[in-house]
DNA sequence: ATAATTAAGGATGTTTTTATCCTTAATTAT
DNA sequence: ATAATTAAGGATAAAAACATCCTTAATTAT
């Protein structure tokens, strides 16, 4: 009956991943970017995107100042990956845990499927490690959903 | 805060998973594997899993068969891949759709991280559709999640 | 025919995820 | 000092996913 789910990433984090990305790229000599200015970038839901940001902040990954001028900033002593992302808000079982969800499921005790997926989560992980938020590369593309 | 999620699937399709290489491994000449069997085997909820077959045979992918000696075997026509299971109660967003959930986003109007994830994508798809639920291969592991 | 067995299916409940609302705390400008 | 602005955070609500319960329908064996 396909559900509706199945997608690589949360919603909270694939708002992440595009908010990371906007910061990143809105930050030009340590210019703060406010929630408006996200929410407004992005189409998403303002309490929500605020809640997000707020486990980027508690994470690590972010900034945050109050007050007028306030806003966020990436952390500035070391790049951002993409993973570092997918790891705060998701946590580590897409690139870590068993794809069947068995806990006792390794190399030495594999469930059915380890080795078909043993070369996609190293790729995965690889492409996650290796993409910064800031990666230039990442700028052409566009995340506003709206019409 | 790491919420709990973050799978490459749902539980219902890695019970559907499961559920498909053990029937496929109980299958001689034609032999039924009823709900009983299944859940003993996987150690999964019996009404949950129940649905869940249910949602296999309306997908084409299993035939059932009610009364004493009732039960269910795959669908003789054509091998059924992982990727029909997962198309089955999934759907094609893992396979198919944006990353970042962006309906818009494609090769000509690609998303920020577009380009980093065609070839995992590409991958996960070749996996999924090159593994057959009755492959020899899968017989190896175990699925069993109990201690 | 009757009883036993097994899948189908409707109704309902629980948990998790997603989302909103409203108040508080911090900071800046006037 | 006061007002304005912005993030933090608690409480709550809505939706989706996960799960259970109970009745019905089909089939087989006695």
């Amino acid at each position: 009956m396909a559900t509706k789910r199945d997608i690589m990433f949360s919603k909270a984090c694939q708002y992440a991943i595009k908010v990371m990305i906007f910061i990143a790229s809105n930050q030009k000599e340590g210019n703060r970017t406010g929630l408006k200015e996200i929410v407004a970038a992005l189409g998403s839901p303002e309490a929500f995107t605020a809640k997000v940001l707020q486990q980027l902040v508690r994470g690590g990954l972010l900034e945050s100042y109050r007050g007028p001028s306030g806003g966020f900033v990436l952390r500035d002593n070391k790049p951002v990956l993409i993973y570092d992302v997918v790891q705060v808000i998701d946590g580590r079982q897409l690139m870590e845990e068993c794809v069947l969800g068995l806990p006792e499921c390794s190399g030495e005790n594999p469930c059915p499927v380890h080795e078909k997926f043993t070369g996609i989560r190293a790729r995965l992980k690889e492409t996650l490690m290796s993409t910064a938020v800031s990666d230039p590369s990442l700028l052409k593309g566009s995340f506003k959903s709206g019409r």
